[in-house]
DNA sequence: TTGAAAGCGCTAACAA
DNA sequence: TTGTTAGCGCTTTCAA
C-alpha cells in the first residue's frame, strides 16, 4: 500500500500529484506524460488527450525545479534582480521594464533591496546563486564585485545597472551622469548665472561623484573659477539638503542658481527656497525627474533619466548572454534629457 | 574517465562543483559534506574545517532546488508576490515591507505585475506554482479566485492584499476603504460643505466601489440628498479625471468640495483646479497619500493608507501559515489616517 | 509512437 | 562521528 491509499489523509487533498499519478490514471508511461507536458512531438493525439484529461482531473502541475535538475543546460527560467530598494520609484521603473522583457520569455524575477549595504549585496547574490538563477541584474554597491568572478567565469549571465562594477569585466547599463550634469550647468550659465552651487549625495556613491564632476567641469569650460563654487555633499535625505540649502542661501554672497544631484536633495532645496520665499528668484535644476514636478510653483526643471530604457537594455543584454552571446562585455550609456519647466529658466536678479 | 577530466573544457572553469566534488577533495563521504553545508550537528570540528576548506577552494554552493526535492516538507524558501505593478509606489511600499519580513527568514521573493489583467493573474500564479513557491501574496483582480482552491486545499499559504478574494476563503489584508472615504466626507461636511462631488476610478475595482459607498453613505447620514450628488466614475488616468473635474466645476451649480478616490484622479483634479484658478476656493480631499502633497499650493489633504503596515501584516500571516497555523482565514483591516494640509480645510465660498 | 532504466544533486533513513 | 543506500520528480538515453 502506498501513501495514496492512506484513508486518514486522502492524497487528493494534501499531496501534490506527480507525473507518476498522471501516468497511472491515463494508463501510459511516465515519459509520455513528460512529452505531453513539455509539448514534445511524438505523441499521438489520442494519447495526448488522455494525458491532458488525467492531468487536469488531478490538477497536476509540472515541477520546474525537478525538471531542470536533469535537463541539459539546467535552466530554471528565473533570474535575480538586486535594486537599491524595491520601494524606490526609479528602481520600480527599471524593474517593470525588465519584467516585461523577461516574462515574455517565461522567466520569473526574484527581486531584492540592497539599501546601500555591501554585505547585503554579497548575501543576496549568494542566496540567488543557491537558487540557481539563470542570470543576475544588479546595482553594485560593494567596493568591488570581484567576488562574483567565479560565477561569471562559469558563464552566469550578469548585467550591472545604474553603476559600473569594479574588479570585474561585465556588461553594464548606466545613465550618462556626467553629461547630464554638464548640461544642467550649461543651461544655467546660458541664462546668465555665474554664481552656481552644487548640492549632492554621499561621495561614496559613484553616480553622485560623476554628476559633480560633470557639473564642475562644465563650469570650468565656461571660465568660472571652480575653486569658489560652493559644493555641499554627503546629503542623503531631504532634511539635510534643506538645511544645507538654507545655509547657503543665507550666506553673504548666495548663489543665484542651484544644481541638486538627486530627488531627495532636490526636494530639500525646494523646501528651502519656499521657506526663504525665493522660489522665483533662485534657479534650480534637479537631476532625475519626479511626479508632479510640473505642478510645482514654478515647475521644476530636471535632467530626466530613462529608467525604462535602462531596464529594457539590461534585459536585452541578459537574454543575449543567456542565448549564448560571448562577445566582449560592454557598457551601455543611456542619455539624459533636459526638461524645462520654469525653475531652471529663472535669470539671476539684477 | 568522467567529464571532469575532459581537457577541452576544464571543469574548474565551466562546470559547477557538486557535493561529490567537495567530498572527494576533502576525503569524506557526501553525507558529511551535506551535514556541514546545512550546519547539522554530529561533525567533528576537524572534519568540518576540512570540508569548509574544500568547499571554498572549489567555490562550491549548495543547490537549494535539488535539496528541497528530497527534504521533508519540500520547502523552496521562496514565495510569489503579485502586485498591480512593481512600478507603482503603493505596491513598492508593500513589496518592501514584505521583503524585510521574509528576507529575515531566508525567503526570496518572486515579484510580478498584473496590470489589472485577470488572465495574467492566472498565468502568473501558475508560473509561481510550477516553481513550487512556499506561499503566495497577491492582489486579486480576476472575477473569482476559486481557481486556486485546489492549491489552497493542499495547504499552500496564501494571503490576499488590498482587495478581498472572491470564491475562496483565505486570509486577506485590506485598507479600510469605506471608513476612510466616510471620514473624508465628514471632514468636508464639518467645514460647511453641502455641495460635494465624488470622482472615482473604474467601478470594476472593488476598492473604488468601497470608497464610493463610504463617501455616499456618510453624506446620507448627514442628511444630504445623495441622489443629487455628482458622481463621476470610470476615471483611470489623470487626463480623464482632469476633464471630468473641469466639466463639473464649469457646470451651473458647481460643487464646493471634491473627493477623489485615488492618486491619478487627485492629480487630475489638482490640474483642473489650477487651470480654473480655484485651487484656494474649492476644497479637495484625496484618497491615498503621495510625495510632495505638502508642497502643493495649498497642501493636499489626504486619506493616507499604510502600505508598509499592509505588507508587514501580510508577511506575518504568510509566515504563520507556513509555520503551520491552521486557524480560520481572517480579513485584517488596516485603518486609514486623515492628514490635513490645507485643501481639505477650505470652507465654501459665501 | 511508446516506455524502461539511469541519473541530475541533494537529503532521509539507517547502518557501521 | 561517519558513510551507504535509496529516492525526491523529473529528463535523458536508448531500446522496443
Amino acid at each position: 500500500m502506498t501513501t495514496m491509499s492512506n484513508r486518514y489523509q486522502p492524497e487528493t487533498t494534501k499531496n501534490r500529484p506527480t507525473m507518476r499519478h498522471v501516468a497511472a490514471l491515463a494508463g501510459v508511461g511516465i515519459k509520455t506524460v513528460s512529452r505531453v507536458m513539455n509539448d514534445e512531438p511524438g505523441v499521438s493525439e489520442a494519447t495526448r488527450q488522455r494525458v491532458l484529461g488525467a492531468s487536469q482531473q488531478l490538477n497536476y502541475q509540472l515541477d520546474m525545479a525537478a525538471g531542470s535538475l536533469r535537463r541539459a543546460g539546467r535552466q530554471t527560467l528565473s533570474i535575480g534582480l538586486l535594486l537599491p530598494s524595491v520601494s524606490n520609484p526609479f528602481s520600480g521603473e527599471i524593474h517593470r521594464a525588465l519584467e516585461d522583457a523577461l516574462t515574455a520569455r517565461g522567466i520569473a524575477v526574484f527581486a531584492a533591496s540592497l539599501d546601500d549595504d555591501p554585505e547585503r549585496e554579497k548575501a543576496l547574490v549568494a542566496a540567488f546563486l543557491g537558487r540557481r538563477v539563470d542570470g543576475l541584474v544588479l546595482t553594485p554597491i560593494a567596493k568591488s564585485q570581484s567576488y562574483v568572478i567565479p560565477e561569471h567565469s562559469r558563464d552566469l549571465p550578469m548585467v550591472f545597472i545604474d553603476r559600473e562594477p569594479v574588479g570585474i569585466e561585465a556588461d553594464a547599463v548606466v545613465t550618462d551622469n556626467a553629461v547630464g550634469a554638464a548640461r544642467a550647468a550649461a543651461h544655467l550659465i546660458a541664462r546668465g548665472h555665474t554664481k552656481l552651487a552644487y548640492l549632492g549625495d554621499r561621495t561614496d556613491i559613484q553616480t553622485a561623484r560623476e554628476r559633480r564632476r560633470g557639473f564642475i567641469e562644465e563650469l570650468g569650460r565656461a571660465g568660472i573659477p571652480t575653486s569658489v563654487v560652493p559644493v555641499r555633499e554627503g546629503l542623503h535625505d531631504e532634511e539635510s539638503a534643506r538645511k544645507a540649502a538654507v545655509e547657503l542661501l543665507s550666506s553673504e554672497d548666495p548663489p543665484t542658481a542651484i544644481f541638486s544631484s538627486q530627488n531627495l536633495v532636490t526636494f530639500g532645496v525646494m523646501r528651502a527656497l519656499k521657506e526663504l520665499g525665493v522660489s522665483r528668484k533662485v534657479a534650480l535644476v534637479g537631476f532625475d525627474d519626479f511626479t508632479l514636478a510640473d505642478m510645482m510653483d514654478p515647475g521644476i526643471t530636471v535632467i530626466a533619466q530613462h529608467p525604462e530604457r535602462i531596464g529594457k537594455l539590461a534585459a536585452g543584454r541578459l537574454l543575449a548572454r543567456i542565448d549564448g552571446d560571448y562577445s566582449a562585455p560592454t557598457t551601455y550609456v543611456v542619455p539624459t534629457e533636459l526638461i524645462e519647466r520654469g525653475s531652471g529658466e529663472l535669470r539671476p536678479a539684477r
